[in-house]
DNA sequence: ATTTCAATTAAGCATTCACTTAAGTATTTT
DNA sequence: AAAATACTTAAGTGAATGCTTAATTGAAAT
């Protein structure tokens, strides 16, 4: 059935590593599908499905241009996975800091 | 087969709300299995095969005491979904910033 | 009107995933 | 030594995932 029943997880949205790359390549700017699936080694209906999977998670949006179909980059929903993250990135930093505190007292 | 093919990627590690939940957990202080699998409703099994995942990835680390196993949280491989994010964190805020600069204009 | 181009949807397939129950491995208690 | 405890590993299952090719949809050019 492909990616037909797509899960609408953030953190799913981003476990691929294609997925992740065709993001990668929106920050560059909007971009028609062929243009955005020209460096992936897989067809034209893997980029769609991963593309739908995208914008139902609300990471990019489409708009129609002709025959073209131009997608657009939203990050806003990676705030989240940011939000989850930075919980986490206090405790390694002060786990850095802990080593910082260390080496300075060996030195 | 189970957990035992474990692709070893973090965002794959991350995607699964159960293991997100176990790290969470893990924040209040390296604790035994059972422990650990209390307020989950899935087996025991269940918990193990993930913690198998997260210890692949290096979150959590493992470490006997007894006849029962401690794991403890380590963070440091998030860095790379932080670094990853942090790319587009820039973008949002950007994105917020000229819509503060908008409504400023405004009043 | 018909062909062409851009992209999606449909259908099918192999692999991976998260889970289960059953069996095995250590360690500790009795 | 035997039983109990804590956990893992094995084996199997249904559902989800990522991909493919074929068939559609829709707009543009001829």
């Amino acid at each position: 059935m492909g990616r037909t029943t797509a899960s609408a997880d953030i953190f799913q949205a981003i476990a691929d590593p294609t997925r992740r790359a065709i993001l990668d390549q929106l920050q560059q700017g909007e971009q028609p599908v062929k243009q955005l699936a020209e460096p992936f080694a897989i067809s034209l209906p893997a980029i769609s499905q991963h593309l739908h999977v995208l914008c139902d998670v609300g990471l990019v949006t489409q708009q129609r241009s002709g025959r073209q179909r131009i997608y657009r980059l939203n990050p806003a929903p990676l705030k989240q996975v940011s939000d989850w993250v930075s919980q986490y990135e206090q405790f390694w930093k002060t786990k850095l800091d802990a080593l910082g505190d260390y080496l300075e007292e060996q030195s």
